[in-house]
RNA sequence: GUGGCUAUGGUGUAAUGGCAGCACGAGAGACUGUGGCUCUCUUGGAGCGGGUUCAAAUCCCGUUAGCCACCCCA
């Protein structure tokens, strides 16, 4: 054998068995997503690099160390997409989809890439589904995702998730916050943690997020971001734990921060109980739409990570029933392959082999691959214009003439 | 990016530095147009590269990958 060439480190395949999962959790996801309003927006995966250290933030882990940057031919800095609310607000402000009348709902689904260090639940292509809404500046909206958020988890069957929400401010009352803040930090620097002493110059806000004990202890009378926020940031804070009261849905109020620069008001984050990762994460970036060039546009979104949720499920195990064709002989095969295709034109999902195979080897295979119908189809049967139709589950057979199976098999399925 | 653990047929696993074994799977047959049970036989393995040794799955170094914690995030 040749050397076997392997997949690269943190990405993965699909398998079908896999996938099964992925594709009714897609499922689920975009009828909700639709039963919202929302509709579809496909974007690339590649972009201008520019476009994720404008948006994402050029001091953000994500762009500063995890993103897939690198130059093209013509020398043009690209980079692999590592999230995709910046492409989606890109594609907004470059289509000029901007509609003052009208509230907009997207959403989106597709791989993203994070050169990370690979662990479970945590891959350098992983697969997101997620939606934003532009143009809605009520505390509403922010409660609509996560509502849709909490249905959609529901649905595909968790009870247990938990969301998390914070308010981080806007433009107008940040600074003030993380002023007093570095401030605060800095009297104290030589307590702190020395993850702490980084963020403390990159990205303060994290140091509320500290799990260290001491830091925690310290940061017991540090400023709060709460006693900061403006009028207008705390009167949408409680227009959202309104809604959210409203649809009944139980939230913690934390001292969340998420790492991406572009957020402002809401961040929340959603974790399946008894797992430490959450699997989906979003808020408010008010400012994104007006700082990519567009005009001053309102925005929340969420994303959820695919790979996350389907590692939590259970496999749905039901299996599709499918129809086994086997032929022995050429006449058969010429005689019975328009009758077979004519069942897949009744959309009867049918699989044939034809591959000069014993009866009994196929009757095994089938056996061992739980398929439960099978369709012979011999010297024997063409004879009385038949199939010869054997329920693998306990082994009766009888004939079927060819001009009814059509009929017996959408009363049978 | 930092620290740690791990690596044996397709899968799951054994073996004081001394013949790489078992189970499941897969293939063939007993049973040639009838699967499941049983029996027989067969198949196939040390991630990769070095080193120590008479001898390495076993010890050492490197590397790659996975996992765990951190960081960060979905």
């Amino acid at each position: 054998m040749n050397k076997e060439i392997r997949a690269i480190r943190g990405v993965r395949d699909l398998l079908p068995g896999e996938l099964k999962k992925w594709r009714f959790v897609e499922k689920q996801a975009v009828s909700i997503f639709e039963a919202f309003g929302f509709e579809e927006i496909r974007i690339p995966i590649i972009e201008e690099a520019g476009l994720f250290q404008r948006s994402v933030g050029l001091y953000t882990d994500i762009v500063e160390k995890e993103m897939y940057i690198f130059s093209d031919k013509k020398g043009r800095t690209l980079a692999l997409r590592p999230e995709a609310t910046a492409g989606v607000v890109r594609a907004y402000v470059e289509n000029r989809l901007f509609d003052s009348q009208r509230i907009q709902r997207f959403y989106y689904s597709g791989p993203m890439f994070r050169y990370d260090r690979p662990q479970k639940g945590r891959y350098r292509q992983f697969y997101q589904m997620g939606v934003e809404i532009f143009g809605g500046a009520t505390g509403y909206y922010d409660g609509e995702l996560i509502f849709l958020l909490g249905k959609i988890l529901s649905n595909i069957g968790f009870k247990d998730y938990s969301f998390e929400i914070n308010s981080i401010g806007c433009d107008k009352c940040k600074p003030a916050f993380t002023g007093k803040l570095s401030n605060y930090l800095n009297e104290r620097i030589s307590s702190f943690c020395s993850d702490c002493k980084i963020r403390a110059q990159h990205n303060i806000l994290r140091v509320l997020d500290c799990k260290n004990n001491e830091c925690r202890q310290i940061l017991r009378d540090a400023p709060g971001i709460t006693d900061f926020l403006c009028e207008e940031c705390r009167h949408h804070r409680e227009e959202v734990y309104k809604y959210l009261a409203i649809f009944s849905i139980p939230y913690r109020e934390t001292n969340l921060v998420r790492g991406l620069d572009y957020y402002t008001r809401t961040v929340f984050e959603v974790k399946i109980q008894g797992d430490e990762n959450a699997v989906a994460g979003g808020g408010r970036y008010d400012n994104l739409v007006y700082q990519l060039g567009g005009p001053s546009t309102t925005a929340v979104g969420f994303a959820i990570g695919m790979d996350r949720i389907c590692e939590l499920l259970e496999n749905p195990g039901k299996e599709e029933e499918s129809i086994w064709v086997i032929f022995l002989g050429e006449r058969a095969f010429s005689e019975g392959i328009p009758i077979i295709n004519n069942l897949r034109e009744k959309n009867i999902k049918t699989i044939v082999d034809y591959d000069k195979r014993s009866l009994k080897n196929y009757l095994k295979v089938a056996d061992r691959q739980g398929i439960k119908k099978v369709f012979i189809l011999g010297e024997d049967e063409l004879s009385k214009r038949s199939f010869l139709y054997k329920d693998m589950n306990n082994g009766t057979q009888q004939l079927i003439p060819f001009e009814k199976i059509v009929n017996i098999l959408k009363v049978n399925l």
